[in-house]
DNA sequence: CTGTTAGCGCATTCAG
DNA sequence: CTGAATGCGCTAACAG
């Protein structure tokens, strides 16, 4: 029984209505109100918003008038509720303070909103139980999709929670056992041309600083990295491999350490895009200098690297295309409504680079 | 065309509807279900959803067990449509790759979701006809309030637009003529202190690159710069001044023309926090030393100011805790359903302070 | 305290 | 081609 907001309604329109361009605050136009303004039914008013062809031009005019003398606008709540896709995708990222990870979300969301979607993001802070309630959250808030970083491959409960998950979702830069769309970087290969570029220089005691394996760039750096040695007949010195975080703070650590060895490294490779600041501050305390002392290269371009001094060679890869690139695959297979599980699942692997500057130099034949 | 799904639906209800308990898959799980397997009514179900205080104990433990027997999650779309209550923020930025922008909207994400809201972000490319088409977007979407910094304050378009978006909104690093809450840095002063700082060196040929001042920013940061410098009894040479973009390639541009001049600057303060690497690369193109030759300070502090060489004095504020606040303000606006327009604007202006680096160095005599 | 019911605003049948 | 009617899933009266 709409009676009472109806003549309310009327009463406003006969009052107010003139002044179409400032309707009355508090007041919510709805669909109904533009159809009793332009005279023709709801269906009507539905049929030229949604731009079916079977409408005759006279009618479809007035309700365009209709419209703009209202002031309405759809209701996408409404919407979604009705047609049940609420044209939104959710991303689930550790951090997007940290310009990888923004980069990332603001190619995906470029993507997603050229598509007429909406764009709901959510940090977790590196945590999965976090992550598990934004799944869930996602889910209640119906995403169409969902891009997603977990923080924790390995995770039981994080596997479990992204299995149950009804949602169509894209890993990025992450894998899972189950069977899930991902695009990720390769890693492995950009640490291969580090290391190789390194060992071209003469470099033997070559250290990494990396991330954890329990995801996907943690592991693949590292295999890059020693397939790399292994091939050269390089033997793989465990007092040289770090691959526990993704901070500056433990690349600074490391980095000291690394320096304090009695058969300290030439060279060493900073796996993680926030590590070079940590690396930099533990370099300036120790006098060491690069690249005489030592050779320093880094995973993750930044400005920091590029105009550093001196600046430093790093492995660049483009983080908005794979973010880009990541939604487009979700919404293919949105708009397709294909399942992974029946239709095949999507990998795909872009490529990384290594870029040249002054922080390597071949290395000093050791005074022994 | 939803006509497949709908006949299927109601085939699957008449077929297999008294399986309750299990929910085929993609038959989405309601209340109902939730209902029927408890042997109570919807009404109950909501109650105990919303803990409703009035429920028996058994009949709510009974509801618990059937929710988690079901897997029942509340569909956040119908809520909204009931409710008329989205508990989403939008939040629309120039560019959220852009660091500081990055910060502000981390800043307030964490604190739209700490309090149970969704975050719905878009970036506007510095377009103003992009963010008036993300203002009806959002509005669209029925967000429940928006955060907002738009890109050129002065736009008539924009003007009009925001007047007439029917959203508590609160700008960030903005004002509009218009009453809007807002929560700013105070731009100004820290200019000043950056002014100061270098006349307190001896420094009277102070350049100044900054933003346009159809931004806040821009406006207050070339106040703050020409307080000082007049306070101080220094004439302002309007050819050191290059208030016009905030892009590092129009530093690194302006820059050169700076060093070129006939009676070139002795410091130079960029106001924009991309703007050093854009000086930097200047820099290092005319081989002049910092702070030998010139001295600098960068506004927004970065990576690569703290360790780039020199380390570069800079002014610098809390980005997350000004995304923050902006956030809490808006959600008070909500919670409190108080309107600007009727219960005071509200205009935050938050601290901004200078960092001390190795940057800057007192004037050289000049040998006349 | 609990069950029943009426819509929220819209898209989509189904008749005419 | 158009109008009327239905219901998406849920909350909030309203009765009982």
């Amino acid at each position: 029984m709409l009676s009472d907001h109806d003549r309310q309604n009327k009463q406003m329109k006969q009052k107010y209505n003139p002044d179409v361009l400032n309707p009355s605050p508090g007041q919510t136009v709805t669909m109904k109100h533009v159809a009793k303004e332009a005279g023709v039914s709801l269906g009507t008013v539905s049929r030229v918003v949604n731009k079916h062809p079977s409408v005759k031009p006279h009618l479809r005019e007035q309700v365009e008038r209709a419209i703009a003398k209202t002031g309405w606008q759809p209701n996408a709540v409404a919407q979604s509720m009705r047609t049940s896709s609420t044209k939104v995708i959710g991303c689930v990222l550790p951090d997007t303070s940290n310009p990888l990870f923004g980069s990332i979300a603001k190619g995906a969301e470029a993507m997603v909103r050229k598509n007429g979607y909406a764009f709901l993001l959510a940090n977790s802070s590196y945590d999965t139980e976090h992550e598990i309630e934004l799944l869930t959250f996602m889910f209640q808030r119906r995403v169409d999709g969902l891009l997603f970083a977990p923080s924790d491959e390995t995770n039981p409960r994080m596997i479990q929670a992204i299995e149950s998950a009804r949602m169509p979702t894209v890993l990025m830069e992450r894998e899972f056992p189950a069977s899930c769309d991902r695009v990720v970087s390769n890693q492995a290969d950009g640490l291969r041309q580090a290391a190789e570029h390194l060992i071209s220089l003469g470099h033997r005691r070559i250290a990494l600083i990396t991330l954890q394996p329990n995801i996907l760039p943690g592991r693949e750096r590292r295999r890059g990295f020693e397939e790399a040695l292994t091939s050269a007949g390089i033997p793989i010195d465990p007092i040289l491999l770090r691959p526990d975080n993704l901070s500056a703070g433990y690349a600074y650590q490391q980095m000291q350490e690394l320096m304090s060895l009695e058969d300290p490294p030439t060279a060493i490779i900073m796996g993680g895009n926030m590590m070079l600041a940590g690396a930099i501050r533990a370099l300036n305390l120790t006098n060491k200098r690069v690249p005489e002392d030592v050779s320093i290269i880094a995973v993750g371009d930044t400005d920091l690297a590029e105009l550093g001094s001196p600046p430093i060679t790093t492995v660049r890869w483009d983080l908005e295309g794979l973010g880009a690139e990541a939604a487009s695959i979700l919404l293919e297979r949105i708009k397709a409504k294909s399942d992974p599980k029946t239709a095949g699942v999507k990998h795909i692997v872009r490529p990384t680079e290594i870029v040249l500057r002054k922080s390597c130099a071949p290395v000093k034949i050791k005074s022994s």
